[in-house]
DNA sequence: GTAGGAGCTGGAGTCGGCTCTAGGTCAACC
DNA sequence: GGTTGACCTAGAGCCGACTCCAGCTCCTAC
């Protein structure tokens, strides 16, 4: 296995994370690298596919909702190294139970939704063949759920 | 049936919704009531038990991540009255499938999560047996998914 | 009659998370 | 050797969705 480290500049890297350069910068500001980001002779920065991965992971979590002050703290927690084992679980427990939470919110909203899709369906499914409209009931303009 | 038609203030309605006195009133500026919100003698709103259902079909979509702009435009329509079904469904249609996209992508994310919180378990189950720590492996740190 | 609390208005401020600008350096190609 | 084009910094700006403020009017209760 031949360790090629092979070095990727901030446009490459914006690329494969699908991050903007200028968040790139943003990210680096607030912390959100496990080990300083190198730079080339010129000032230029350099990254590591291990600054890739993990870069791939702070997108799931952020794409999860985690903020950033959390992201920051876990990454803290990382680059402290082994040790803090405790506090990474229950970092990691407390986001679990809000992206639950939230699918939980978003699949009970989603009934709703699709309970009016259908009514708006049933609505012009029926006014199509014809059929006297007017029927204007309380659940296709304003009901609750 | 008596048509009781109780009016409630803007204070009784921020309880029952769930929203602030702020955000009821900045949702009246931005259009997001079906009819206009009457007024008592003296200045103050008034809301009907329909208001109070409107808004908790809002608080829904909001809840669901609706753009107001998009909440506005549905209330317009809603406003305009029957006739415009195909937009309302078009509209809701669009949502629901921004929804369950955001549901997908986020039961992916828990995924990783549901992972790393694994990965910090066994590796705190292992270490207080006093088997020797140092266990630093990819996954435990900042592995891909 | 006065103190407290709810409500009113218009406009400013906040917050999170980017996103962009200005004014530069540097490397590479034509 | 001139022109792209990617990169650099510090700092400003933006967006969505509230949230708060100042200064006022009411109503109710003591």
């Amino acid at each position: 296995m031949v360790e090629v480290t092979e070095t990727l500049s901030i446009g490459q890297v914006a690329e494969r994370t699908g991050l903007s350069v200028h968040t790139l910068r943003f990210y680096e500001q607030e912390g959100i690298f496990v080990s300083p980001v190198r730079r080339g002779s010129t000032g230029r920065r350099l990254y590591s596919q291990d600054d890739v991965d993990w870069l791939t992971v702070c997108v799931i979590l952020r794409a999860s909702g985690m903020p950033l002050p959390a992201l920051r703290r876990y990454t803290e927690l990382v680059r402290e190294g082994a040790g803090n084992e405790e506090e990474r679980l229950a970092l990691m427990r407390e986001h679990h139970g809000r992206v639950t939470e939230q699918i939980g919110r978003l699949t009970q909203s989603l009934d709703l939704i699709t309970f009016k899709v259908g009514v708006y369906e049933d609505l012009l499914d029926e006014a199509r063949p014809a059929v006297a409209p007017g029927r204007q009931d309380q659940w296709a303009g304003d009901g609750a759920a």
